[in-house]
DNA sequence: TGATGCCTACGACAATGCGTCGTAGGATCA
DNA sequence: TGATCCTACGACGCATTGTCGTAGGCATCA
């Protein structure tokens, strides 16, 4: 927690990033443990994963193909990686591979 | 802007859809121009495209390999339509071709 | 054992965003 | 020219967000 703060913004006050990760526990973006009295935070998903997971929420709400959306992502993932496309083709085989 | 109303909920103010469209205007999310006298808006970006710019971001400020990205992504994309895989593999094959 | 310090729970307050609408007045069209 | 449609703008209630303070629990240490 303390070192929550750190790495936020050192000025804060100390209460003002406990209120925002209990609003953000309470709404379920974080986990939290207890630990000798304090408590413990970390996310409950990865950015990586949250933005998943819009995608999917897209496709399954496109009444036409996902298509559209499948094209825009390879478009961007080309832009700004030119080499993610291969990794992406090779974890696409793999996957098949072990299903 | 009429059919705007139709299409969202035709209970709601008239006024209240042009209020909606208006803020939207002004932080750039419509397009709209004049014909006779009335707005026609559109939208200034696909939520394709949206999302797609938002991997895009993460992507490039991603210090580590965009991997992790792609990963949620597969996994997205495969819980949510299995065909979808065999698509963006062929997707990225018609890519490769004609560039 | 009492003081010190760290932590939580809870409330507060201003700023902002959002959904909803009404009114006033200009433009259009039969 | 009058009825109809549209825009500009303001307003209101509610939720969210960023920020903090106070009160009180629990541990540690001289």
């Amino acid at each position: 927690m303390r070192s929550v703060l750190a790495e936020a913004d050192p000025a804060l006050a100390y209460t003002t990033i406990a209120t925002v990760l209990d609003r953000l526990h309470s709404k379920g973006r974080v986990l939290r443990e207890k630990s000798g009295g304090a408590w413990v935070y970390r996310a409950a998903r990865t950015r990586e994963a949250a933005l998943a997971g819009e995608v999917a929420r897209m496709m399954r709400r496109a009444e036409t193909s996902p298509e559209p959306l499948l094209v825009a992502f390879l478009d961007e993932v080309e832009a700004s990686d030119p080499t993610a496309l291969d990794q992406l083709e090779a974890l696409i085989r793999a996957r098949r591979q072990t299903s």
